[in-house]
RNA sequence: GGGGAGGUUCCCGAGUGGCCAAAGGGGGCAGACUGUAAAUCUGUUGGCUAUGCCUUCGAAGGUUCGAAUCCUUCUCUCCCCA
């Protein structure tokens, strides 16, 4: 018998705490449970920091259930103070709608929305319209101020001072819980553990408003942590973004194929979809050998996100690119610019060349580059700051330019 | 409303008239070592048409031969009192 989609999260790693796991799994395996997530809007892509609540989505729906993505369109205008050392930049409605409707289609990647399979909800629709006054009559009246200071969250911001618009983040979030449970008859809200407190919240919500027989099961994930510290899904020219326009498929392939030896397997249970299974043979590879982990994930991580085709390209691309053998392959989906065979002619000179694609943010980073050693033609180093690079370096049409180890460009002539 | 403390380069944080493109740390980048890993060590870290020039110490003015440093106004943040 296949496994329950709880059974999936467990074995995954995906469960952090649980409000009542034993009524969640009774409830699972008796019906179809709906059950949310929420995802803020506040940027116009998703990225690599969004996925793991997806991915719990993603499992439990191919369990059978159906999951609810909700748009944070009213509350991303208020900010979650939740592990939040600075309040939150706020949004105009006008960004947040834009974002919002960039991110659904993302999340088509993930979760199959096909015949309401699964649903998205902007809670902008029902958070919108409130009246204040009503708001705090019906609602309100159910939070106990002192409560809600006493959770870790407020604490910490306390020290700091928190806003009054920020101290009503979890309110709205309650209510979104309310809210989804009156029209959807949602049981279940799981979010990161940062959230247990506005998990809670809302489930305290749902029993007071609906008598206390009502059922509202929360569920939080383990923040997921690189082992050098540093948060996921960030690199130092910002997040890693699902959009291709803001993050090529290659340099997302190659933000994964690039993980710690000790992220592997813990990513490959997070955000890939291979059998349990599989995963621990992948895991088991020592030594160099776990650079076939490391492919894997990548692959398996960009053939969700951006589909086959553009997984094989970017996998191609590597391996031209890194392989000593190199040869033939397909090295198309390494970035590239386009420069005229007769700007070339006359000659460019080395800095210009790596300014210009972008490898350099300056001609002083390019000077320093190439002083160090670290900018390579063609595979062929170049120390020379005044070096020219000429219409000689032309192989099959292109020039392969390589700053440092593992960044690449192409300069496609034409 | 009253009083106090502050805003410095990617971040934290020194600097209180010239020696300041600005200590130190973090981060980043590069090199060595490797496995497109981690750790470690070394170098580097505003821009440029480059022994010089330009931009940068919250903003705008001013004093001065010379200002991140002094003065004025503005602005933002934090703290205390009301």
């Amino acid at each position: 018998m296949a496994k329950s989609g709880l059974e999936v999260l467990k074995e995954r790693g995906f469960i952090q705490q649980c409000t009542d796991m034993d009524a969640l799994e009774s409830l699972m395996n008796k019906e179809q449970v709906t059950l949310y997530a929420g995802v803020d809007p506040t940027g116009p892509s998703l990225h690599v920091g969004h996925m793991v609540p997806l991915f719990a989505m993603h499992h439990l729906q191919k369990a059978g259930h159906r999951p609810i993505a909700v748009v944070g369109g009213g509350t991303s205008m208020i900010g979650d103070p939740s592990g939040k050392s600075d309040m939150r930049k706020m949004l105009t409605l006008e960004q947040i709608q834009a974002n919002s409707a960039s991110i659904k289609d993302q999340l088509g990647c993930i979760l199959d929305f096909t015949d309401d399979k699964a649903l998205m909800v902007n809670n902008y629709d029902w958070l919108g319209p409130l009246n204040y006054i009503e708001f705090l009559r019906d609602i309100g009246i159910h939070f106990s101020v002192n409560r809600m200071l006493s959770f870790e969250s407020y604490k910490q911001r306390l020290e700091r001072g928190l806003n009054f618009i920020e101290f009503n983040y979890q309110l709205l979030q309650s209510y979104d819980f309310l809210k989804l449970h009156q029209d959807y008859g949602c049981k279940l809200q799981m979010g990161g553990d940062d959230q247990w407190g506005n998990i809670v919240s809302g489930i305290e919500l749902i029993r007071r408003v609906e008598g206390s027989e009502a059922q509202a099961i929360g569920l939080t994930f383990p923040l997921v942590t690189r082992a050098d510290g540093k948060k996921m899904g960030k690199t130092e020219k910002g997040a890693v973004f699902l959009d291709p326009e803001m993050f090529s498929p290659y340099e997302f392939f190659q933000y994964w194929r690039n993980v710690a030896d000790a992220d592997v397997g813990k990513f490959l249970k997070f955000f890939t979809f291979l059998e349990i299974e599989e995963i621990a043979e992948l895991e088991a590879l020592e030594g160099a050998e776990i650079n076939k982990a490391k492919e894997r994930l990548a692959y398996e991580q960009t053939k969700i996100i951006h589909g086959e085709e553009e997984a094989n390209k970017a996998l191609e691309a590597a391996k031209a690119a890194f392989s000593v053998v190199g040869g033939a392959a397909d090295k198309d989906a390494i970035p590239s610019v386009e420069i005229a065979a007769a700007d070339l002619e006359a000659g460019i000179g080395i800095m210009d060349l790596f300014a210009k694609t972008g490898l350099c943010a300056s001609k002083g980073e390019a000077r320093r580059l190439v002083q160090q050693g670290g900018a390579r033609v063609n595979e062929e180093q170049i120390k020379d700051i005044n070096a020219v690079v000429g219409s000689d370096a032309v192989k099959d049409g292109e020039i392969m330019l390589k700053a440092g180890k593992k960044r690449y460009f192409r300069v496609v002539v034409k």
